[in-house]
DNA sequence: TTTTTAACTTTATACCGTAAAGTAATGAAG
DNA sequence: CTTCATTACTTTACGGTATAAAGTTAAAAA
């Protein structure tokens, strides 16, 4: 890489628009749950479809639900308590933007599998 | 969704081979930097590219070595101490079995485009 | 009426991402 | 030649947060 293309390139990869809410493993798990299911999903559903344990899963959802990303609905199937969440119009987009992020970090990697690997083991230019 | 279902998709949208090392954004950042240059890049052109802080830049890269995805490599350029990272061949197999989990979580939403906004705004069932 | 189960919520801890401070070595300035 | 500034990082310290463990409430069973 020569220094003039720096200048270019700043920042090429720094990923800005993979918004921290969303980007952890299991929000993106519970968001993509969600986006499949546009009538929402009962908690328990979320728990076994994300593989999250009651207390995590209620954490992430009540941050999902701080930032907008997600709402939630209380109430009660066969006497009991039951919760149902779902995206917001607004989750919907964010995750929409967050999944377009994605396909370039998939764009930029998928160049990759053309190089042949032997490339990738040669001596560095410093030796 | 019936509870049917459940057994059968259980996981489903867990995506256990998001790796967590992988998955940082700043790492993710970095790795994908690594990913198109298999000669290796040097230290400021990473903190240019991934627009990262010197000492983050460097702990990053500390834990990407300890994982055996990055090694780096010490020498001088113009009398200056250099280092250089690049991709071990574990660290770019392991970043093309990351890059084909994030492609399925694309996949995933790419269904949603298909369905009208409208479907994501109707009361509850619960209701 | 005591216990168990279901469906969550709250608390606490340990990890970790990040910025700020520190280090070492070179080069310039006075 | 001695001090100051710059380069190229590394280490330390703090704050935030992901996660598991403990707690809560209410219904159903025993």
């Amino acid at each position: 890489m020569n220094p003039s293309d720096l200048e270019k390139t700043a920042g090429r990869y720094a990923y800005d628009g993979l918004d921290r809410i969303i980007h952890e493993k299991a929000r993106l798990s519970i968001i993509a749950s969600l986006a499949g299911y546009s009538e929402g999903l009962l908690f328990n559903e979320l728990k076994e479809l994300c593989s999250l344990t009651d207390g995590n899963l209620s954490r992430h959802l009540a941050i999902l639900q701080e930032a907008d990303l997600v709402q939630m609905w209380k109430g009660t199937r066969n006497k009991r308590p039951q919760t149902l969440a779902r995206l917001t119009a607004h989750g919907r987009r964010r995750f929409l933007e967050y999944v377009t992020r994605l396909e370039r970090v998939v764009a930029d990697a998928s160049q990759l599998t053309q190089q042949p690997e032997s490339r990738a083991t040669l001596r560095p230019r410093t030796a």
